[in-house]
RNA sequence: GCGGCUAUAGUUCAGUGGCAGAACGCCGCUCUGUGGCAGCGGAUGUCGUGGGUUCGAACCCCACUAGCCGCCCCA
């Protein structure tokens, strides 16, 4: 024991920041949700898909908008595939030094090595002269012509501070000299002399691209893009039809984690969209998505939630009101706070958000979006609203409501609730995305969709299951198994997972215990699990009748194991 | 990304410079074919991680990590 302790401990791996792990007894919301998420769906027409969780930076950049937050400091994004491209690199070299070179531009010259810089994988910089990372090979390129560039005594520092303390950084060591070996650069040629490394050349091959192959990927921060991304791919308007598209799946931003805000997050979405010819851009579909979403939030029995509705007008309408704003605002914005005066400047839009109470006059007499949609525009948002009153949906109008993402065009709404959410209170979020998929080079295809934080949807279930239970005094139990099968026994195990077998077989949800526990803690165990508890020992081996226990009863019967099942049932 | 609060047993938390605790839960026994109740007994632990101050640190200081709250943004 003693000994034992004074091992070093490993470091814990823990889920890392804004990441966490759903146990069994979170799932069963989960699945209840996504089940009745994909039942009302279906009742509407939609279809599933499913997208990669990875795509092209580049999607996202025209997709969400270079300028948003979510594209320019939240993504998740690496360079896929980037290789040093040696031999880029040495004609390259060799075209520069051709003249000097001579005849000896055709031979192998001996190679620099240069190193990734830690935490920064894109720069490289050189660290000594080799072909292999041999310190004698150094010691000899050093003698012969590298001291321009690096001294043995770097090199030697630089292998020391990558001592592994401990074993759990044995890889980290094993990737850095990896990339030493990886990476080699021709820069000197025997019996030249060291006037060929000079410093320039290090310059030089810094600003230089050498990587082939590369591409920027990103983790999905939302799914909008790659929805239509993928519509356009496989030519979904082709068929004429209008597409209705549901996902469910994980997204990732790197922001700062809170309750209801996590960088790997779940969203619930769907999508309308279409050719204009198939009816993709009537505000019907609007009014449609909408009443689709009161009605899941309903059956889920979300209780509190309000719709929150708004029309931001074509993008050319948006030009204008932005126009607008800027104008309204250059007179007043010293008035306002530092945020607001930076916003007046870069986006006018968001000025609208702002819950600084300070400034709440000088907002509410801005110009109103409504009085900058042009007639199109106006018209289509009035007959959203119309189709929504005669569904019977409450909404609130709200001009000030302003979306994050450059896609949206018209209708914009938001779906908030008062539980359990704290100030992350949007639980949910869309609008028409007209221009969308012109934007990422496809054809004309006006659409309109959501998403659902599911995480936060959750959270609002379990605070509404809290406050019931705290109101009503009961706690909600876990839901039980049919049976537990107790065999008194270690001889009685194979006997007890054949019945087990024969029990699951019929359908029952069944656990096995162990002959080995005493009869008391299987009891113990069989009351947290299951309703029932049937007992096999020698008399039940022998006789082919089982004695059975009802907890919620107390009554204990024996019966026939022909009959188990069927009595089990109840 | 910014500001604030927090981190001690499986869980909820107490402990503000001097032997690391309570409750619940857990384990054992009373009790080897009837558990839950009861009685008795037991173990809970790198006090988030790493440094520093101190004779002495869970406690004071610094850094880091993570969570929560607010901002920002969004789902």
């Amino acid at each position: 024991m003693s000994d034992s302790k004074k091992t070093a401990p490993k470091p814990t791996i823990k889920a890392v920041r804004g990441t966490r792990d759903l146990l069994p007894d979170q799932t069963p919301l989960w699945n209840h949700v996504e089940t009745t998420a994909r039942a009302v769906f279906a009742r509407y027409g939609f279809g599933e898909i499913r997208t990669p969780i990875f795509e092209s930076t580049e999607l996202f950049a025209r997709g969400v908008g270079e300028e948003t937050d979510i594209v320019s400091k939240e993504m998740f994004t690496w360079k896929d595939g980037e290789r040093f491209d040696k031999d880029a690199l040495r004609d390259w070299w060799l075209r520069k030094h051709s003249q000097r070179l001579g005849s000896w531009s055709t031979i192998d010259a001996p190679f620099a090595l240069t190193i990734e810089v830690r935490d920064r994988p894109h720069e490289h910089e050189i660290v000594a002269f080799a072909g292999e990372i041999s310190p004698a090979l150094i010691a000899t390129l050093v003698a012969f012509g590298a001291p321009s560039y690096v001294r043995q005594k770097d090199f030697d520092e630089w292998l020391a501070q990558d001592e592994p303390r401990d074993s759990s950084q044995i890889n980290d060591q094993s990737r850095t000299i990896k990339a030493v070996k990886r990476l080699v650069v021709p820069t000197a040629v025997p019996d030249k002399g060291e006037e060929w490394l000079r410093d320039d050349l290090v310059v030089e091959f810094a600003s230089e691209n050498f990587t082939k192959s590369s591409q920027s990927l990103t983790l999905r921060p939302e799914s909008t893009a790659g929805v239509v991304r993928a519509y356009i791919e496989h030519k979904l308007g082709e068929t004429g039809n209008l597409q209705k598209l549901y996902y469910i799946g994980p997204q990732f931003r790197r922001e700062r984690p809170q309750r209801g805000r996590y960088r790997q997050f779940w969203q619930i979405g769907a999508e309308v969209i279409g050719p204009q010819s198939s009816g993709a851009e009537s505000p019907l579909r609007d009014a449609e998505v909408l009443e689709m979403l009161a009605t899941l939030l309903d059956e889920l029995g979300i209780r509190d939630w309000k719709l929150e509705l708004n029309s931001v007008g074509s993008s050319e309408d948006r030009v204008r009101y932005n126009a607008a704003l800027r104008d309204a605002l250059q007179p007043v914005k010293h008035l306002m706070c530092e945020d607001n005066q930076r916003r007046a400047d870069t986006n006018p839009l968001r000025v609208l958000d702002s819950k600084d109470e300070a400034d709440q006059e000088i907002i509410n007499n801005l110009p109103k979006i409504a009085d900058y949609l042009s007639e199109d525009s106006a018209a289509h948002f009035e007959q959203v609203l119309a189709a929504l009153e005669a569904c019977g949906v409450k909404y609130h109008l709200n001009p000030r409501l302003v979306r994050g993402l450059d896609y949206y065009t018209r209708t914009t709404f938001e779906f908030t609730v008062t539980t359990g959410l704290g100030t992350q209170n949007a639980m949910l979020g869309g609008g028409r995305y007209d221009g969308l998929s012109e934007m990422l080079g496809g054809p004309r295809a006006p659409g309109i969709g959501f998403a659902i934080g599911e995480d936060r949807l959750i959270l609002t279930l379990q605070a509404q299951a809290e406050a019931d239970a705290a109101a009503s005094g009961e706690t909600v139990a876990a839901p039980k198994l049919d049976a537990y099968i107790a065999p008194l026994g270690i001889t009685q195990n194979p006997a007890a997972l054949a019945l087990a077998r024969e029990l699951r077989a019929a359908g029952l949800k069944v656990e096995v215990g162990e002959g080995s526990f005493k009869i008391g803690k299987s009891f113990g165990f069989a009351d947290a699990l299951a309703r029932h508890v049937i007992l096999l020992g020698e008399d039940e081996a022998a006789t082919g009748t089982y004695t059975v226990k009802t907890f919620t009863t107390g009554e204990q019967v024996k019966i026939p194991r022909a009959e188990l099942a069927a009595k089990l049932q109840n």
